[in-house]
DNA sequence: TCGTTTCGATAGGTCGCGCCTATCGTGGGT
DNA sequence: ACCCACGATAGGCGCGACCTATCGAAACGA
């Protein structure tokens, strides 16, 4: 059986005109008659009765009419669900950040990229680098942003550097500065309990790193919070944090000290599985992503 | 796209190995790759990651799945269909007959015919010769047991002859005998009324026919009734009848007279529609019927 | 009654395509 | 660093789907 035979059989179905159906087939009648004929034999059974000027469907042509119906209006369907997919009508993006990026970066380039594309859907799941790689890997998530470098170097994935973002250090704007000057420096650190994030945040263990590189171990006021968190601790005066320049910009009651050169940068990147194409919906979205960078 | 491809893309789908794919579907493994391929390539989007030893289904590919499992499935639920109604598990034969046949050929035949086929329902209309020829020519019957000659005799009509029966007179077993012999003639019916049938019985025009062959009118003692009311009648003694030999060899309390040769018969002919076949059912009870003719 | 027309079936030939075998290329495992 | 597993590619072959031309039968009108 095959799919064109169906399309045949519909055709005379309908029009109960073997020379009608093959024009509107855009066959001529001879390879129609032998196609039905050939289903025919294929079946063991006569679909139709062929009256001189009477053609008629066959008992067995009545049986085959309603699923010949739905198998080729499905075979229609198939093809355009396809094309929705291929034309992001449709789809779906699961997209990792971390909790700084998804608060900072990813708002604008969201409502951007769904205003182009409304059909598809958007999944953010925040999380620190190590565990958005981990869902890369297992392929619970298509694209995630991450900080370089990563620990655990996964050589399956394929991280495009975005942007270089500066650390700060954040007090309270009703507090007196942290240092004498217009700088800080990491050691100036040393003893001043800090206010720090939960475990798995990238910024905790840059900031922990970069304690060490100067020679002490930091204190924590106070740790375990989420970002928004961390901020209203500096707020409220519990102690210092170290973040990224974009977040603490935002923020009126927070003063923002910048490190002294060379300062505390981190890299931000988009990684994705490079042994799989992903998905239409998320190369697109990679590529809105890498266009606002620049901005 | 065509059935094959979807086929080869449901053992993909399964196995997650073309490889293995392949031997499900009893074809080469390149074959089908380029298969998989064509059918990407006609809906424009790839169907399965190739990652090595890590075969998936991309997003289009979870698209097509389900629709192609209905497909795939409709078509077997087809052929399968087909397949019942051409092996006579399902179906309809619309039978027309006489009354006199209806009670006493068709009793056996038919229970023979249902034995065979329990699956095909059975419709017989009993009814006038020429009632049933219409009925045959309007395609609401697919065979009819009728009388020969026909009235009306209908081209389009293929009639085959079954049986000669010899139609003889019935008397009440315990009045006179009719005749003085063994033997009667059609003019000894002139002045005995007759019971007589309804019109549309065939027999009704057989003997009326055949009475004025022989130079006289019928006359009636009680007339429209159907076979059963005009044996009771005869026996009840309330005059003389014509009737096929099959139908007064049942009933003890008739005498039956023949006619003189070359006596009264009449041709029974199993007819049905030559312009098109009839339905495979309806061509096996023509077979279960002439198959019991002899007997 | 006999053309004439209509329409499906048949005949014969051509070309595309689906299949095959053989081989390549590459990533993963030992 | 080798080999092995496995999908992709190359090249060739044969079937079958399509074409045009024609047949044959039925239905119509003159």
């Amino acid at each position: 059986m095959q799919l064109q035979q169906l399309v045949y059989f519909l055709a005379v179905s309908d029009t109960l005109h073997f020379t009608r159906a093959a024009e509107r087939v855009h066959v001529a009648q001879p390879s129609l008659s032998q196609q039905i004929k050939a289903l025919e034999r294929e079946l063991g059974a006569n679909l139709f009765s062929r009256a001189r000027g009477n053609i008629a469907l066959t008992d067995a042509g009545e049986a085959l009419l309603p699923l010949a119906r739905r198998i080729i209006a499905d075979t229609e369907t198939a093809t355009q669900e396809v094309q929705e997919l291929v034309q992001l009508r449709r789809g779906r993006v699961r997209l990792g950040a971390t909790p700084s990026l998804a608060t900072g970066l990813l708002p604008d380039v969201l409502r951007d990229f769904h205003d182009r594309y409304p059909g598809i859907r958007l999944v953010v799941e925040e999380g620190g680098s190590r565990d958005l790689v981990r869902e890369l890997a297992s392929g619970s998530l298509d694209l995630a942003l991450i900080v370089l470098p990563l620990q655990s170097h996964d050589p399956a994935l394929d991280a495009t550097p975005l942007l270089h973002e500066d650390l700060v250090v954040v007090t309270a704007a009703d507090a007196p500065p942290p240092s004498a000057g217009p700088t800080i420096s990491v050691s100036d650190l040393r003893d001043r309990p800090l206010v720090m994030f939960r475990n798995g945040y990238d910024l905790r263990e840059l900031t922990v790193t970069a304690c060490r590189a100067a020679g002490f171990e930091p204190r924590f006021a106070i740790e375990g919070g989420e970002m928004d968190a961390v901020l209203g601790f500096v707020e409220a005066g519990l102690g210092p944090a170290v973040v990224p320049s974009m977040v603490a910009g935002r923020r009126p009651r927070l003063r923002t000290t910048p490190f002294e050169a060379p300062g505390l940068q981190r890299t931000v990147a988009l990684a994705h599985r490079k042994d799989a194409e992903p998905p239409r919906a998320a190369r697109e979205l990679r590529r809105v992503l890498l266009e606002h960078v620049p901005a």
